[in-house]
DNA sequence: CCTCGGATCAGCT
DNA sequence: GCTGATCCGAGGA
């Protein structure tokens, strides 16, 4: 039933993959314009390839990146040229960044990928999945390696939502997480745009007071403040 | 060496 | 909405 059309050189929108200059520019403007760009991941079964809807941004100055504390043998990908993958696991899940500047990183956090259901690849470790990225694919290029590739936007901006980054304790109400509006295949819909919201979370900590309990002993971190409240 | 805690997710209350 | 899984990197002693 395939009309094996190979006249592809006729496509005239067919969107092409973006230079490293895409990736060289502020982390924030970068995380942006990946809504609506594509990932095209090429493997042995041929390519997936997923619409980016959600994205963080991670910087030098933050407390949460990975590469606060510098380069490290985990994180040295960050520290790579523009458009390097920076692939780590957490928890036996596989998480994809690209990195824009040195130390810092757009993390791919929901995409619509092509040939499956709306809301497959949501949440980074879903996405990469999705897209069969693996620890292997840490530190190859997006823009010269052999299997990554982002495909430019082909429209104009689309509506973006802005709010805090999902599951970090440090750094946590920047506002650096971007999505679609209005993006069904979003992780979390709700609190994006809501940076302007004035409750207070007085009682909402009940996650970090999961976590293991900290020693008693001398108060914990020192300068790192979690905001004020 | 040991300890801590996590850029998550699935599953249960 | 909250908890456990599960393992490894980072950092301190």
């Amino acid at each position: 039933m395939g009309p094996r059309s190979s006249t592809r050189g006729s496509s005239s929108s067919r969107p092409r993959p973006v230079g490293r200059r895409f990736f060289r520019r502020p982390t924030v403007e970068v995380a942006r314009d990946l809504l609506g760009a594509r990932l095209r991941v090429d493997g042995p079964a041929g390519h997936v390839e997923a619409r980016l809807v959600e994205t963080e941004a991670y910087l030098t100055d933050d407390p949460a990146s990975h590469a606060f504390r510098g380069p490290t043998r985990r994180n040295r990908s960050m520290f790579g040229p523009p458009g390097t993958l920076y692939v780590f696991r957490i928890h036996q899940v596989v998480c994809a960044n690209l990195v824009t500047r040195p130390g810092e990183a757009v993390l791919l956090r929901a995409g619509v990928v092509e040939g499956m259901p709306p809301g497959h690849a949501r949440g980074p470790g879903r996405l990469a999945r999705a897209l069969g990225l693996t620890i292997a694919d840490d530190g190859q290029g997006a823009v010269t390696g052999p299997r990554v590739r982002v495909l430019a936007r082909p429209g104009p901006r689309p509506l973006t939502d802005v709010g805090p980054r999902v599951g970090i304790r440090r750094a946590a109400e920047r506002p650096l997480r971007f999505a679609i509006r209005d993006e069904p295949a979003v992780s979390r819909p709700r609190p994006l745009t809501s940076a302007f919201s004035t409750r207070t979370r007085a009682g909402s900590r009940s996650r970090q007071s999961r976590t293991r309990r900290r020693p008693a002993s001398g108060g914990g971190r020192s300068g790192g403040r979690i905001a004020g409240r």
